[in-house]
DNA sequence: GTCATATTTTTACGCGCGTCAAAATCATGA
DNA sequence: TCATGATTTTGACGCGCGTAAAAATATGAC
């Protein structure tokens, strides 16, 4: 039953019958040896249990095949996509990826891009913590290999680097279009602020006011908002702001979706949806980024989807593009459009 | 402010002053020279930009150091939540994890484990799919590093390894004799019968209902179940179940929050709670992990918390003390307890 | 069957670092 | 100052595999 194992190609290349040099070029490319050879070895393969060594295999390739993903946050969804984007594309490529959580912290971020560069990985993926991002370790480790930023603009100090994420003003302009035809214009309620995102979406609020003749209003938190804990922070503000008897009956676009399952919450809280659902000139809120929970709230969270799976092939492209050596210097910034999920909260 | 970089060891033994293999003694362990030698070398290094080689490194050293980390999805915040523990206690213990997700599916997993064996990892974590799961591929693995299963057990088919998770008879216990305590008797709802934890928590339920002289009952989905979109299969049950009128001022207890979550949106739809709140003998809910989102639902779903720091801790130390040759044959269970979190729904 | 061409085998070296043994040097205390 | 044990340096080899060059062999069109 089980497999005969083998544990290194030379011991194979006997076992098998073909030369080690021979192995090892199949092993890279099947293609590069005689049909009839590949033929051989993949029939012999089956038959023993061989798993070739990657730490070696990689030390000695010109190219590792690694991949580096480094994330804020395993805990927020939109980011769990992101990565199970990420690790599909990835695979489709032949690339393995190798993922990181930088908790929120610069710190432990430049850790991170350390730990890469020493794992040789071909390219990193980051969607930065952003403001308070460590320079020098990204610089390089820009050295080193091509690094694409996702999700938010890393802060303008960063080395110049490819970025791939979606076009605010188009998300949140078809958002507050939406609103806006439906019934009042929205207010904003933001994220803390830890990155572009915060600022940016923000400013494409504003602008789209502007345009539509509306005029803009942000919320202003009573509350500290210095942590990732986005649900916490929605739900604190608004909690504040309802039981004040303010913007009960307002239209109040999120900046994302994390801060609007808090303000649901609140709302809830504070009974200011109609029984059994939405009525026309209730309390209205939306989101940004369709998290996976949004269609579960209650009302379900009417939001705009960011196309995730884009935003990870477009990386990864980008990456494998200069791992050929395609695109050498301009660094160039991929914005991908989000799409409208009208649900039940406006 | 560029620091010089250096590539090799070699290279760095020269500018720094000390010979090669000093230096590869003071990487593996700074106390393994003397202390004069130590600062001198911390010191000219905090002057350079030098990373090791962590691929070259690892293939020569008898441990890696490495762990493997094996999900069914990065879309479940328990997972989520689960990865950011382990990520955390292994980094603590000089551990690098290699993360990845089986996708629910048995050949990604078996995949998974394979890429692992070829990664030399020192030992893996996995949260297996459960019932479906490819033995081979674990068998194989088995003799290559210790494995640890989490969360839920796996099949008994499985080579024996070591598991940790939460005791389901002492959390689902907790929770129903606490329903039982607050109001009526619950009912169960299950999750898709993808793993063990499935079965084992409606046993659990049964098993104390019986021990409080009560009926158990179980709702059978009429819907299928095969799929890990849990917050789906509750809503899609429950919804079924309360268009028909039934259940609707039952205590239903959900095998896990996502089920819950979707319940809850059910519940909501068919307006089955007070307004403004929960009330005495009003349709009660409640789940079973204490998923991060949970609190932020309406009515806030009661739970019991799973102990997820404490089960990443206790796997990566079973995986540091085999790796160390302790407890060489014997493979050990160690179950956790869960603690209740009462909130609104329940 | 023959010959030009495509593959494979042989042989050998390199990668960056771990590790071992012997020689050289250092630190320490009497 | 000298002996002695602790460290470091030197020099060399090994790890498993990539890879290059030359020799050997297979292929296949004629």
């Amino acid at each position: 039953m089980a497999k005969p194992k083998i544990k290194t190609m030379k011991e194979l290349s006997e076992t098998i019958g073909v030369s080690r040099p021979t192995l090892s070029r199949y092993f890279q490319d099947p293609s590069a040896v005689r049909p009839s050879t590949s033929k051989k070895i993949q029939e012999r393969l089956s038959e023993v249990d061989y798993v070739y060594n990657f730490l070696t295999t990689r030390q000695n390739r010109k190219s590792t095949e690694l991949i580096g993903v480094i994330v804020p946050s395993y805990k927020d969804l939109f980011f769990a996509s992101l990565i199970e984007s990420i690790e599909q594309s990835a695979k489709d490529l032949g690339y393995t990826i190798i993922t990181q959580s930088s908790n929120g912290d610069s710190g432990v971020e430049a850790h991170a891009v350390r730990k890469l560069r020493s794992m040789s990985v071909d390219g990193a993926i980051v969607a930065p913590i952003g403001v308070a991002a460590d320079h020098d370790a990204f610089a390089a480790a820009s050295e080193d290999f091509p690094l694409v930023f996702v999700d938010s603009r890393p802060a303008k100090s960063m080395p110049l680097a490819d970025f791939v994420g979606t076009d605010n003003m188009q998300s949140i302009g078809a958002m507050v279009e939406y609103l806006c035809r439906i019934g009042d214009p929205p207010v904003f309620l933001g994220m803390p602020n830890l990155n572009a995102n915060a600022e940016e979406r923000e400013h494409a609020y504003r602008a789209k006011m502007l345009e539509l003749n509306h005029e803009a209003k942000a919320i202003k938190p009573a509350v500290a908002g210095g942590s990732w804990e986005f649900e916490a922070f929605g739900h604190a503000v608004m909690d504040d702001c309802f039981g004040r008897r303010e913007f009960t009956n307002s239209t109040i676009l999120c900046a994302n979706d994390r801060v609007a399952i808090g303000v649901i919450r609140a709302a809830n809280k504070h009974g200011l949806f109609s029984r059994g659902g939405i009525a026309g000139g209730d309390l209205r809120i939306a989101g940004h980024d369709d998290h996976p929970l949004s269609q579960y709230m209650f009302p379900a969270l009417t939001t705009v989807a960011q196309d995730v799976e884009g935003i990870a092939d477009a990386a990864i492209q980008l990456l494998a593009q200069r791992a050929r050596g395609e695109r050498s210097t301009e660094a160039v910034e991929v914005f991908l459009n989000a799409v409208m999920k009208p649900r039940e909260s406006a």
